[in-house]
Parts: C-alpha cells; structure tokens; sequence
DNA sequence: AGCAATGGTAAGTATATACTTACGGTAAGT
DNA sequence: ACTTACCGTAAGTATATACTTACCATTGCT
C-alpha cells in the first residue's frame, strides 16, 4: 500500500496540503495543527488520516496527546515519479523538436 | 497562472494522469491517445483542457488533428516542491529525533 | 472520583467533478 | 459540393468528497 497515486491524491486538496506542510518542522499535535486553518478540528483529522493513509506522515503518543509528522519515505516517493517523468519528458520534448526540425509540419501553438 | 496547486490537483486524478503519461514519448493526436483508455474521446478532451490549463501540456496544430506534447516546464515545477519539501522533511525528521533521544517522552507508534 | 483536554468517528449535507451523449465546427480528400 | 476524420463544448447525471455537528473513548491532573 501507499503507492504513487495515493500520495498524489492525497496533496491534491489545498487544505490537507496546508494540514501536511505544517508538520514540515517537527511532529504537532491535531489541534496545535488545526489553529490557524479555516476548518474544524475533525476535519484535520480527517484529512491526517488520509495522508496517514498514503504515507506521508506517522503519529507517536505523547500522553494525552497524538503528534503527526511527515514521513519523508512518502515524499520520496513522489519526488522519485517526477524526476524519472521530468527526464523522460525531456527526452520526449527534444526529439520531438529535432523531428519538427527536419520536418516542419505542425504550426503555432494555439 | 499554472502554480504547483494545479499542476498536483490536475495529476490527481488517475485516469488523467494515464493521459498524460501517454504523452511522454512525443506529440500524439487526441482519438490516439483516447485509444486503449476506457473513457471516451470527449472525456479525453476534457482531462487535456485541464491539463493544459495546468502548464503541463501544450498543443500544436497538425492539419485536422491537434498534437498534445508534454511540457517540460510543468512537470518541473512539482519537481521543485516536493525536493524542496523532501529535505525541509528530512531536517526536521532529524531534528525531532535528535530531540527524542534527548528527551524520551513519546512512545511507539500505534 | 471528577474534570478538562485531546482526538477519532459516525451521520448528514452540499459542492465538486468525472463521465456520458449530442451537437457543431474545421480541415483534408474525392 | 459532399464525405470523412478530428476535436472542442454544452447539457445532464451520478458519484466522490470536504465539511459540519454530535458523540464517545482515552489520558492526565487534582
């Protein structure tokens, strides 16, 4: 579990991304995360879950509390597809130039 | 136009991510790429609109067909944010078990 | 035991969106 | 001019999902 498209999936919403990129500095606990947003604190956890459940972050007990921090594992992870997607886009775009090149077909951008 | 936020959130979707990822070997036409998924051409057409819109992809004119490429420069910018994010992650990583061991309050994950 | 803080989950709702069919418009070939 | 291929878009629908409030369990403190 927890593969590419989980992860993607998981950062494509803007609150849970703004949820995920609270816990770059260090673990937080749900609420500490909540403060600041414009959602309820359910909502936090809900969406903890979900990136919990595609591998981008792990929680610990600390008493009473529960903190969150990121799993870098998962980060990795997408890194990895756009690094191995961008080089092969690359590759894709340059000879698709140099046939362009010897052979002008297509027009402008439009 | 075409932030990280839609580049992530257009990329999100799995069919649309096939899409485009049958685009990275070259320009092909839409019913080409439309060939093989189990949507139709329209919803095709609809998912390039977005990507597009997203900075990932642009179009060329070929006669009657529409060649979609591609664009490098999209696919790059999640690049940046997630290896941006990837070692802002593993700092903080450290640094919180660096103060773990220091100060041993939070147990195991659960 | 009683109380406050923390946080997970269920239930319900409203919005977003991925998909379909139908249609129109443009380019190339006969 | 007619036909064929290519493709964008409008309209409608069904499903997914992000959010709320309400409730309950656990932990720590006095």
């Amino acid at each position: 579990m927890a593969n590419v498209n989980d992860v993607i999936a998981a950062l494509s919403d803007p609150t849970r991304r703004a949820v995920f990129e609270r816990l770059v500095h260090g673990p937080r606990s749900v609420v500490d995360v909540a403060k600041g947003l414009p959602v309820s604190r359910p909502a936090v956890s809900q969406h903890l879950k979900v990136l919990k459940d595609a591998g981008l972050v792990f929680d610990t007990r600390d008493g009473a509390r529960r903190l969150y921090q990121v799993d870098p594992a998962g980060v990795e992870l997408a890194w990895r597809y756009f690094d191995r997607f961008w080089n092969k886009a690359l590759t894709g775009f340059k000879e698709a130039a140099e046939r362009a090149q010897r052979a002008p077909h297509a027009e402008d951008k439009s």
